[in-house]
DNA sequence: CGAATTACGTTTAGAGCTAAACGTAGCGCG
DNA sequence: CGCGCTACGTTTAGCTCTAAACGTAATTCG
């Protein structure tokens, strides 16, 4: 049935099978004394953040749409009516670099969901507005994607999700934050 | 000193001028009924994991090496002496693919960092090591980095880094469990 | 033993991103 | 006015990743 030999002593999963709490006892084991009480924050974060990546690109490859193709129509449908902002408004609203959000309304706009015309505010700017196919697209996954998620994190209780949600809030905050100055007041 | 017409209503920053909190009221209001509470989880968690990248990026740019190399060595090094590790082995405690870490350790050699030798155990595997040099430059470089990223996190409280340390932890096991049916029982 | 299966590592093609260079447009100020 | 600065969007080169194909080695089983 398997090949047990070609198996070693530990599981076959994937990083999960290294808590975060065993590679931080493995630094301090190897470099005793050193801080390391980031690790159980950051490696977590980091490994959460891949496996729901990795959730929403299977998710949306089975509804017929890709991630940063979502991510450009959901800006645009959220903003409300018209359905329609700058590409610079877009990327701010969004996490990647302004040339990212030009190669992707091309694409998007090669697929016929979504439209380019000079903005009317002014000659430079260039709007970018929701076509009915995108409308359509948008429309069926959105929906959709939001119940699947929230499936997914239907493990934790409510009150797990509402610490956790505010705790991350002040996480992102802090870390949006000026870089705090910790030793240099005397 | 600064041109006052080009900027709009809305701050300068990034994302973080965007909450999750007002996207997920943006779908109730375009999408009323949708279960929008997904939305503050995984938002932030992917904010904060680019948040804390981009800072990794930067601090290890100026030590002179860059993520993914160091996200090899380090596995190398907190393995303990020989400080030496299979491919595969390497593979299971990374988030990223066997083929990229081919490359990744074909990068790492070109540097003389690490040495490949085939595998003492078994004649198809390849047994990946650290040099003196990958060793000296792992050495200088992750003391620095856990303790730059304990002090970002350090506005935390004790308190908030525990309740946070344990419900990412939660979470990431929630995630890797096999797809919780949620509908399924009758 | 011999065939099929499984594991390991590498290679390749292609996707998507970033950083930087670029061209153009609007505005401020001497 | 006209110079310089800043903003906007696009393009390009280069990087690193994934997915898939591949070649080889070890194992299982008829």
């Amino acid at each position: 049935m398997s090949n047990h030999l070609d198996h070693e002593a530990y599981p076959l999963d994937p990083a999960s099978a290294w808590p975060a709490a065993d590679i931080a006892a493995s630094w301090q084991r190897e470099l005793p004394g050193v801080r390391t009480e980031s690790i159980e924050i950051v490696t977590p974060i980091w490994r959460i953040a891949k496996l729901l990546a990795d959730d929403r690109r299977r998710t949306l490859a089975a509804l017929g749409i890709d991630p940063s193709t979502l991510d450009l129509l959901s800006v645009l449908r959220r903003s409300g009516p018209p359905y329609e902002l700058s590409t610079r408004e877009i990327t701010r609203r969004t996490l990647v670099t302004a040339g990212a959000i030009s190669q992707r309304v091309a694409r998007a706009e090669q697929a016929g969901l979504v439209e380019r015309s000079p903005s009317a505010a002014s000659r430079r700017a260039v709007s970018v507005r929701l076509t009915e196919a995108g409308h359509t697209l948008i429309e069926r996954t959105v929906r959709e994607l939001l119940e699947h998620e929230a499936d997914l994190i239907a493990g934790l209780t409510a009150s797990d999700r509402t610490t956790l949600r505010d705790l991350l809030a002040k996480t992102e905050q802090l870390l949006n934050a000026p870089p705090p100055p910790p030793t240099t007041l005397p």
